[in-house]
DNA sequence: ACTGCTATTGAGAACTGTTTTCATTTGAAT
DNA sequence: ATTCAAATGAAAACAGTTCTCAATAGCAGT
């Protein structure tokens, strides 16, 4: 099997997984994304450029809304960083992301080397939903 | 003294210290961010919100040019939580936020509650600049 | 106080990333 | 095949922010 092939596999299944409907766009989309296997961090524009250049069509709107549908669907999850833009990440588990200043790329930290052994107790009335860490590198 | 006139002087004092002029926009500004002597956490349109509240006039641009400003100076620092706006911080000290998901306000986290004992290692040639930790709250 | 010079202001246009609209197409259940 | 809701995408709309540049204001030196 082609790794083309195999990366659609695993992108249909991964769909299929979420009851989302493997359309010819969510199919491209997925397997840029999980096709191979490892986590990807990236965002609309990225993913844009990285289907076009695979030689498949998929407009910049559907590439929002499929993200947007991959998030709600759980498959992925959002990671505000920077400000100017949203990456998406399709590590879904709670872990710490390095941020490159100068290139602006997000990368996963490992998570088993935070160790937060207290957090800030929430105020009377709310409960914790999330905590986001991000760590942000310079290069020396 | 009156309340307001404390706030000036405050304002004006920080500007100072930070070698900004003082012109009538700046100080309305400084007053309502340090006036009373409380770290606050403003975006651009809530701040520009508050000074026409105040029953002063500075344009949108100003407001924008000015927290920049006010940034550059070190004298806020910019604080990256929600993807669609920027939030200024007069802390301008290395300390956790709490972002309530369901209004968008941010406040500060009690940073002695915090305890972070080990950060992931940065990767070859980089160097931690910071570490940004958002504390995401829902209502109970 | 007056002059001169630079920094600052602000109205509006421009820009960027994202969302919406809605007519058309597609997937899949019958 | 037929049906119908879900998905697509071109274009317009939108939100937040930055830029442009002519007018204004602060400040230093007379």
């Amino acid at each position: 099997m082609t790794v083309s092939q195999e990366a659609t596999k695993r992108g249909s299944k991964w769909l299929a997984g979420a009851g989302l409907r493997p359309t010819r766009q969510r199919v491209a989309l997925a397997s840029l994304l999980v096709g191979d296997g490892q986590d990807r961090h990236v965002t609309a524009e990225s993913l844009f450029a990285a289907v076009r250049d695979n030689g498949e069509s998929v407009s910049l709107a559907t590439v929002y809304n499929t993200l947007r549908a991959f998030c709600e669907a759980g498959l992925m999850q959002e990671v505000t960083v920077d400000g100017s833009k949203s990456y998406f990440d399709t590590n879904t588990h709670d872990h710490p992301h390095f941020f490159w200043e100068d290139d602006g790329a997000l990368t996963d930290a490992p998570a088993e080397q935070l160790k937060i052994v207290q957090l800030p107790e929430p105020p009377e009335g709310a409960e914790i939903s999330a905590v986001d860490v991000v760590i942000k590198l310079r290069r020396k």
